[in-house]
DNA sequence: CTGAAAGCGCTAACAC
DNA sequence: GTGTTAGCGCTTTCAG
């Protein structure tokens, strides 16, 4: 059973370090320190040793790798999503986030761990981190789980969460103005001459929160009364925002514009706007938030305020390495800028 | 050091077994026991070791699980970038799919960790594979990695490929029926009087051969003389795509339809035609391939040939349980067809 | 420079 | 029913 020659490799795919270590007629500890490049090991040996793992597909187990050096290369990429589990497919916003978060940690040779997370489970985000499975997390929203978060913050640092500032947030926080954002829609919806403006979605998350701010500063400061009859509730999918507006137009309601928490909504509701005979822009504007790739393809194109996803994604891994290193690292708002297309 | 009694948990964050079986006053194997819901343990003791467990935030290690138990309860989503590592940010297709898998295998619980690998380092696959991170892989597109899928389906056996069939492929493959797509679109467009059909993309991967191979026989089928000058070449971006069509533009070559790859291609010939004056489809008809998000919202809306993503994930992420379930499984061609919207 | 040995945290025979 | 024990495959002191 242990010839001790070179043997061949037993049943392919079931190798390990020991196997190596006969073959190359060393230890089982030289073999690891040359698979790792350890210039302990003379560089004709570390060679040779590299090259009978290559021939013959060894490679390092990283269960064992991870358990024994408590780390595992890995970032998870965490989903929260409240109720709706479907939200993910539909939702190019999130995607458009993975794709970025996901280029940005393959080129640091990281693996992505894609997590989505139902919060009503309490404990869900102990659960993550006590698995052990990632050296890092990067939450997409914060949701409603601005506690749960803040609860763990104290003790686990490599952890960056993508939202908005709530006052006493404890955890790495990287966002865009949302407040401004809202302002600076209504700012052009008023310049434009509109008054009467609708708010169109959730006001449960943090950002969405202060999206709805930006809104009510932006009618206060237009010298316009604020209607609360213009506040027109929508979860995050595209059909919940067709069955509100629809509700709008049948409340009968009079408005001459539509700000939407997202550009998913909006576009849900510029399509709806036109099915019952409104136009895009001359009867009602339309503005969106995030500029989702689909924005500029819509008819008209949606003019929406723009986040920079990819310098986002791009400050979001650059700080959770900064925090896996041991330094500390300041949470980041980034700036929104207006993007004007042809539905406002 | 080891006060036998009820101690607080140490610093919080490192709890192993061994703590919460002493706090329990029991062994570590009756915690392993408990937390795995072992009907040996009594239902009682079972539920008072969970509840310490879950007040000190206690969650088992999954490193070292999945080195004594030999699985990881996670799946591998591959994407193969032949060079151009950018590609995945920008491509719409990935993504969805990436969505929908996400979705199915979050649904039997398990992880995703997603991969994107240079293909040309030859062993990518083995080193994947030998890692031991994930249970089952699932690689979206063959790309050009045929010889290796091969060459490792035949000890290998949860994986599974999305891609088109080559002649003598041994691995699991799922995908559409590519080449009747590319007659669909051809024989569409001759229905509209179209004669000088333009072939926009790569011919490299097996999908894009066959999608080629449909539209040289739906040309045929029509008795249209082949005209090579019409096969236009170019990579699966959006930039690649523009300017292969205003080389075609600037050539002089006659054309009244495109036919494109993907919907991604499709739409930047969209925009480059219109940019250079010619109107689609009156002047020049586009079909694209996928039926993506965005196709729908293009102006003019795109044709397109439709794979149902949604159908092939679950299809995908079926069939890769049953292999890991130790079943074989049947390579799946799913039908395509033709959605017809405005721009053909 | 190299090897022996300890142990990362867990599960599952195998005793009792 | 419960505990003891032997690894899963690796890295890294610590000796030589």
């Amino acid at each position: 059973m242990d010839s001790p020659d070179l043997a061949l490799a037993p049943e392919r795919g079931r190798l390990k370090m020991a196997d190596i270590a006969r073959m190359a007629g060393v230890s089982i500890s030289t073999v690891s320190r040359a698979l790792a490049g350890n210039p302990l090991i003379p560089k004709t040996l570390r060679d040779q040793i590299v090259e009978i793992a290559q021939t013959h597909g060894y490679v390092v187990n990283q269960s064992a790798r991870s358990l024994r050096l408590r780390k595992t290369d890995t970032i998870g990429v965490i989903i929260p999503l409240a109720h709706e589990a479907g939200q993910m497919i539909s939702d190019p916003f999130f995607l458009e986030m993975v794709g970025r978060l996901a280029d940005e940690i393959t080129r640091r040779d990281y693996l992505v761990l894609l997590n989505k997370v139902i919060t009503n489970e309490p404990g869900w985000l102990d659960r993550i981190i006590q698995s052990h499975r990632a050296d890092g997390l990067l939450i997409i929203g914060q949701s409603t789980q601005h506690e749960a978060l803040n609860a763990v913050a104290a003790s686990y640092r490599p952890m960056v969460v993508w939202g908005a500032p709530i006052p006493g947030h404890r955890y790495c926080l990287v966002g865009s103005d949302n407040r401004e954002g809202g302002r600076l829609a209504v700012s052009h919806l008023v310049a434009r001459g509109r008054r009467r403006i609708v708010f169109l979605g959730e006001i449960d998350a943090p950002e969405a929160t202060q999206r709805y701010e930006g809104y009510r500063k932006g009618v206060e400061e237009a010298g316009i009364a604020f209607d609360p009859a213009l506040v027109i509730p929508s979860h995050y999918t595209r059909e919940d925002a067709q069955r509100a507006v629809e509700g709008l137009l049948a409340s009968g309601v009079a408005f001459d514009a539509v700000f939407a928490f997202s550009d998913v909504l909006a576009l849900a509701a510029l399509t709806t706007l036109q099915r019952s005979g409104k136009r895009v822009p001359s009867d009602v504007a339309v503005v969106g938030f995030d500029d989702i790739l689909l924005a500029q393809h819509s008819t008209p194109p949606l003019t929406t305020i723009r986040q920079d996803l990819e310098a986002g994604a791009r400050i979001m891994v650059d700080l959770l390495f900064r925090r896996m290193a041991g330094d500390s690292s300041p949470s980041t708002i980034s700036p929104v800028n207006l993007v004007a297309r042809e539905s406002a």
